[in-house]
DNA sequence: CTTACAATGGGGAGAACTACTGATATCCGG
DNA sequence: CCGGATATCAGTAGTTCTCCCCATTGTAAG
């Protein structure tokens, strides 16, 4: 009885390649691939796979909604993330849905293999970076409060991160708002320790996938 | 004779999966794999394959700038790039540093066994939606108005910036390079004079504008 | 062979940022 | 009314960046 596997990723070049990892192992059966998160709800619901991989950043219904969907709809199915982006709002969000597993890109094709086997037996099983990620989080955060950018941060704090995110001095930054630069200085502290980013280079990139700004 | 072939991307799993695919053509050999750009150009040097199979981002030493790097060094080896993206810019720089062939992610295996095939023949193979950027792109622009990044400032620059947008000090990026902090300094002063940029916000922005990082 | 540029390295000064310590006032929800 | 979050401001210390000055080496172009 072999395990059936379903594959969900939006590029056809890294779904072929996975097969051929995953065709490789004598107790996995791929029954089909996905390119996105639709095509992957309607195989589930036909194909009762046991494991999908999931990609997380697919086009139309991206692979946290799906997720979200194939558990409450079939509970037994195990769905494992892979992603590029170890960033915490992916992962946790992922998991939030139902995610038994959450696997960077970046690992070893064994590490998903046993994944795989481990989910099988009611298991999560994370890679090492992200676990990291969820440690920290359950450790800094009594409460988990939705994590994102928009309630982590306060309204004057996504003020502040847009201005340095155009390149502003803390001390035009007090000019353009009327307040004092240690004022602007403790926001700036507050949004790195929020964010846990310690350059101004992360805060742009993050200001940018936050809209706040644009490159 | 079979063709010999280097893997260069960041993710392990997208580097496993493809060396599983290539490892099913008869008339191909994987000689090895590399992490980043700085760990490819090293093995082509020591390895002399045929053909690179090269991601346009990685860490550390962009795909662009590896390419760039290895074609003047060894003429005879041929560059495909595989990338996720079909941002004009990451075409276009690409091919500009001496790729023979971009691929998307998206695209079959059996297109990118194709191209390897053609590119040892001295031609260039684009996929389909690659093919379009470059046509619209020559149609439009009777001269490419080669102000940009990629002429202004030198190859050593390009790698200090990338490594500024990626959040690291000076200090660090010394490390990185091992060169000294005031070697990076310096160039750091001579991105921003040729730039006219005063900060580093404005500098990873102008370093995602030129594909030297992502947000 | 001169000229120009790239890449390397250094000194010094001041601005800017990072990282802590405080404090006070307001407002909002329980 | 109290606790928490927000917003305001200050001091101090250390780090990092910015912006000048300068030099040497190698290499490519003219």
């Amino acid at each position: 009885m072999s395990i059936k596997v379903l594959i969900a990723d939006d590029h056809q070049i890294m779904r072929e390649g996975l097969r051929a990892l995953l065709e490789k192992e004598p107790d996995i059966k791929v029954l089909g691939e996905a390119e996105d998160g639709r095509m992957i709800q309607r195989m589930a619901r036909e194909l009762r796979p046991d494991v999908i991989i999931m990609d997380v950043a697919m086009p139309d219904l991206n692979g946290i909604e799906a997720t979200r969907q194939i558990v409450a709809e079939l509970p037994g199915v195990k769905i494992i993330a892979l992603s590029m982006h170890d960033d915490r709002r992916f992962v946790l969000n992922m998991l939030k849905a139902g995610a038994a597993g959450y696997m960077l890109k970046d690992c070893a094709f064994k590490d998903l293999a046993k994944a795989i086997r481990v989910v099988m037996s009611h298991k999560t099983f994370l890679s090492p970076e992200v676990a990291d990620i969820v440690v920290k989080d359950y450790l800094s955060t009594t409460q988990p409060t939705e994590a994102s950018a928009f309630n982590l941060l306060s309204p004057r704090e996504r003020e502040v991160l847009q201005l340095i995110a155009e390149g502003k001095t803390s001390a035009l930054i007090g000019e353009s708002l009327h307040i004092s630069i240690k004022t602007v200085e403790t926001h700036r502290q507050q949004i790195m320790v929020k964010l846990k980013i310690r350059s101004v280079a992360e805060l742009t990139k993050y200001a940018i996938r936050e809209g706040l700004t644009s490159a």
